[in-house]
DNA sequence: CGGGATTTTGATTCCAATCAAGTCCGGTGG
DNA sequence: CCACCGGACTTGATTGGAATCAAAATCCCG
């Protein structure tokens, strides 16, 4: 079902180190230690499986991670999409509950968990921004919640639309990371109905597939409408 | 659609106070200054509504409290059901995303958020606390779109069950504090499907209705195994 | 009891899953 | 360069399960 092409996870350990909002926030190099390690991952390499200990959290510096469940039937549930800049990983458990794959190669930074819960209690601002990627994944799982939630695939279809619209540097034309299978999962909707349900899009003028993995919005008015 | 029985809302500002981990936790009355205040609320009352400034957040001292989301098309979603313990409106944004209502007649503990933000660099332990309700709100996300995104109705409702009969006393015999349109509006469903599967369960001898709001587990692994 | 809301049950329709071919595309080797 | 291969995607035909429409039964509360 999934080709998952072990290739040699290339983990260069490069001795790159980050403090956790390095990343993306523009503050000088902060007097912090530094906390994390820059980890390259290829296509569809996984990241951590369900139930590892779960002695990391990570953050995308570039490309895109899925995390994602595997029922015992066979069928895959993706829980979230995490671009440049999201946190994932970050348990309350010692395990994690789902697993992580990179859905393109990748590039994320891992952060030792171990003393974060007594070191947190010490340090005000690192508590303040775990609590604040706490409060994001939260969010978006509940955004998530209430896309599965709608009955129609051209609603689900649409909101993921959206919201990927959203995250791409150009609002209006958006290539995708995922396949459609990734889609799929995410949407609670088989591959067939993803396919139609973009081309009925196609046809109804709303979009436009110029190759399977691009789409440009022409129509973003009606395609809010249909996401109800 | 919904019988908003506006009656009185009692809100009988005891005086009573307490901090945030008293309601359920043995500690012995800690020295921190007093934060909350107990509100009771009747039977479909609203706490709060979505888009209103988020002053408060609240913990359930008794009874049940839905969180959800009205659609434009008059729809509902219920984000969650909490119960005596949970944590409900504790949000990053100025508004609320959601609003909440009473299931059942009862009693909540209001928290100001105003200083919560600055005040929680100073204290770790508040902080921690803050992080922990955060960490279960998104696991308890995480398994609801789990369950919206597994695709039978047998398999939503066993889900359901089972979720439920975990928080109940007795995990045998639970009783459902919610109507059948509020399960519905859980799980993304139809009133009528839910009904539907809960006699066929009952046929199946999975489970028994001794009345609507009753249920008796009699087949536990036989429900675990249709929540696949 | 009585009456309204809630829940169950029945008949039918419709949307998405399934089953089954195709098409398109990128990469590989002749 | 082109033929071919395999994976990703699209499209078509049919089935099946949940929504919808409609009505009966039950529960609860005064």
């Amino acid at each position: 079902m999934m080709k998952t092409q072990i290739s040699s996870s290339h983990r260069a350990n490069l001795g790159e180190r980050a403090i956790l909002a390095e990343a993306h926030s523009r503050k000088p190099a902060a007097p912090q230690p530094p906390m994390g390690a820059v980890h390259p991952f290829t296509q569809d390499h996984e990241i951590f499986a369900e139930g590892a200990s779960a002695d990391y959290f990570y953050k995308v510096v570039a490309g895109v991670v899925r995390t994602c469940k595997f029922l015992a039937d066979g069928r895959r549930q993706i829980d979230a999409f995490h671009i440049p800049g999201d946190v994932f990983g970050l348990e309350a458990a010692a395990e994690y509950r789902l697993s992580a794959e990179a859905v393109t190669d990748c590039t994320v930074i891992a952060f030792r968990k171990g003393k974060l819960n007594t070191l947190a209690v010490h340090d005000g601002n690192l508590s303040q921004e775990l609590l604040n990627f706490a409060m994001h994944s939260l969010i978006r799982a509940q955004e998530h919640s209430l896309l599965l939630g709608r009955r129609s695939a051209v609603e689900k279809v649409a909101g993921f639309l959206l919201d990927w619209a959203e995250k791409s540097a150009s609002h209006s034309t958006l290539s995708l990371a995922m396949t459609r299978q990734d889609i799929a999962d995410y949407l609670g909707l088989t591959i067939e109905t993803v396919s139609r349900t973009l081309s009925q899009l196609e046809r109804d003028a709303v979009i436009e597939l110029p190759s399977a993995r691009q789409i440009r919005v022409r129509n973003l008015e009606t395609l809010e409408d249909l996401a109800a």
